[in-house]
DNA sequence: GCATGATCATGC
DNA sequence: GCATGATCATGC
């Protein structure tokens, strides 16, 4: 018998916590010796490289029984389910959840169950036995990750109605037979992410559209819900989080969302002169100032707002002009060449960031020499679009760069152009390629040398350098999705 | 007027 | 100093 009440959550908890120090190598080793680990696991513990294997070597050689995939709890007398999941240190020191946490299997091949007290999800997220590991990229082996922290935790009494919004939201979807459009940013703390590659083997039938495969997904808490339990619970910090509502009731009447929508509401028509009045901010043409006005509408000071982190949501304002056009497309992170040549779409930083990431648009439109607040909107990417026209998009870049950028250099008036011919505007719906640095820098093959390639450029596969890139989201298609 | 290349500004 | 968000500027 192993050495805790497999009944008493505290118990478990405790013998839990003797793990704290050992890294995976070394629970295996000592197991060798204990007769209540498991022996004949048809996993091999001893190889130094398991990838997902390392909560199974918890639960066979310390806790001692069967790992299995049973939706059911790991210890069902305690109704506790065990988790080894993983932080990372960054570089300013800080740490960070490393992956969302996956609870269950989403079964698209069988009739939902509509009460979330009744689900699994519920079953294995109540009480989670946490434990984290540190992913420490130097070491050779994944074995030798160390075991920081081992709790147990449960989602926030105020964090359900919205936990159960999402669990809602989903099964709505796979009931109407659209398992296949299902995105991890439709929701904002739990999510239904991708399980298991694109292949074929990866898609499931649906009950409720039997004719629609649909791509396999799992229950989980996002990643930046997982970050916000680590500096809360398991390591308290002074990360900033600050709520948006605060008194959780609210949210028995409305979802989030439309709380939230109302805030913004209530201010539509007001000038952004009369908002700097209003929360006593001096008015200046600093661009900052639009999204300062945003926070401050939704009545926080700073912005860290604290739903909107935990639901990996992104505050993003818009200024029309009087005939609902929108001057700038909108950028996002910049890209490293020749890492873009050599990822797949599914793993690809673009398709990433779409599919987990969830919008919160907040418009103002233009009168006179003043904007007032016009409109707000949630919004994430359709999976039509994102796995159809951005993909597109995306294999055409990789293809590009792959075959080697062509240049033009152009002297003009004010200096020389460099030209190429990766994505633009006119040859996708969705989005572009535009450069993203503080001065445009090459090196090429030519001979051709302009600005500082180390700083500014980043190298192609055939070893030039280019300016370094990024892609934007053109301003037709957000118009469009905001029903402009 | 728009598309595209170039650059600025701010916060950490 | 860098990452990121935002905007400028010119040629077609």
């Amino acid at each position: 018998m192993a050495p805790y009440d497999n009944t008493n959550p505290a118990s478990i908890e405790a013998y839990a916590k003797k793990l704290i120090g050992k890294t995976f190598k070394q629970v295996y080793e000592e197991s060798l010796d204990l007769d209540f680990a498991i022996k004949d696991s048809n996993i091999d513990y001893s190889n130094p490289n398991q990838k997902g294997n390392l909560g199974n070597l918890l639960e066979e050689c310390y806790f001692g029984y069967k790992a299995n995939g049973e939706q059911d709890a790991d210890f069902p007398e305690a109704e506790v389910e065990l988790k080894a999941t993983c932080f990372d240190i960054l570089k300013n020191k800080k740490l960070s959840a490393g992956e969302r946490l996956v609870l269950t299997m989403i079964s698209f091949e069988e009739p939902v169950e509509k009460d979330f007290y009744q689900s699994h999800v519920w079953n294995k997220c109540k009480r989670i036995l946490l434990i984290y590991y540190h992913r420490d990229k130097s070491l050779a082996y994944n074995t030798l990750y160390k075991i920081h922290y081992a709790n147990i935790v449960s989602p926030a009494k105020a964090d359900l109605p919205i936990i159960i919004n999402d669990y809602n939201k989903i099964i709505e979807k796979i009931e109407s037979g659209r398992a296949h459009e299902l995105s991890e940013s439709d929701t904002l703390y739990l999510g239904a992410c991708t399980k298991g590659s694109t292949a074929a083997k990866s898609w499931r039938t649906q009950y409720y559209n039997p004719e629609v495969p649909a791509r396999k997904r799992a229950f989980c808490f996002k990643r930046q819900y997982m970050d916000y339990i680590l500096h809360t619970y398991i390591v308290p910090d002074k990360t900033t989080y600050e709520p948006l509502i605060k008194d959780v009731s609210l949210l028995h009447e409305k979802s989030f969302e439309q709380i939230i929508e109302e805030r913004i509401e209530q201010y539509y028509g007001k000038t952004d002169k009369e908002l700097c009045t209003l929360f006593d901010r001096e008015y200046n043409n600093n661009k900052a100032q639009w999204t300062d006005l945003a926070y401050r509408m939704l009545g926080i000071k700073g912005n860290h707002a604290e739903e909107f982190q935990k639901a990996n949501i992104v505050v993003k304002v818009i200024r029309l002009e009087e005939d609902n056009s929108m001057n700038e497309s909108i950028s996002f992170p910049a890209f490293k060449f020749k890492e873009l040549a050599e990822q797949e779409w599914e793993d690809s930083d673009v398709f990433e960031y779409f599919e987990e990431t969830r919008f919160f648009y907040i418009l103002f439109k233009r009168d006179g020499d003043c904007y007032r607040v016009h409109k707000c909107q949630f919004w994430n990417m359709p999976s039509d679009d994102l796995n159809g026209t951005v993909k597109a998009g995306w294999e055409q870049v990789k293809n590009t760069i792959i075959d080697g950028v062509r240049f033009t250099i152009k002297e003009t008036k004010s200096g020389v152009i460099v030209k190429n011919n990766l994505l633009g505007k006119k040859d996708n719906r969705i989005i572009h390629i535009r450069p993203h640095a503080s001065k445009a820098a090459y090196r090429l093959n030519s001979g051709f040398e302009i600005g500082k390639v180390d700083k500014d450029a980043n190298e192609l596969p055939n070893g030039e350098y280019m300016t370094t890139q990024s892609f934007w989201i053109n301003n037709s298609y957000i118009l469009e999705q905001l029903g402009l």
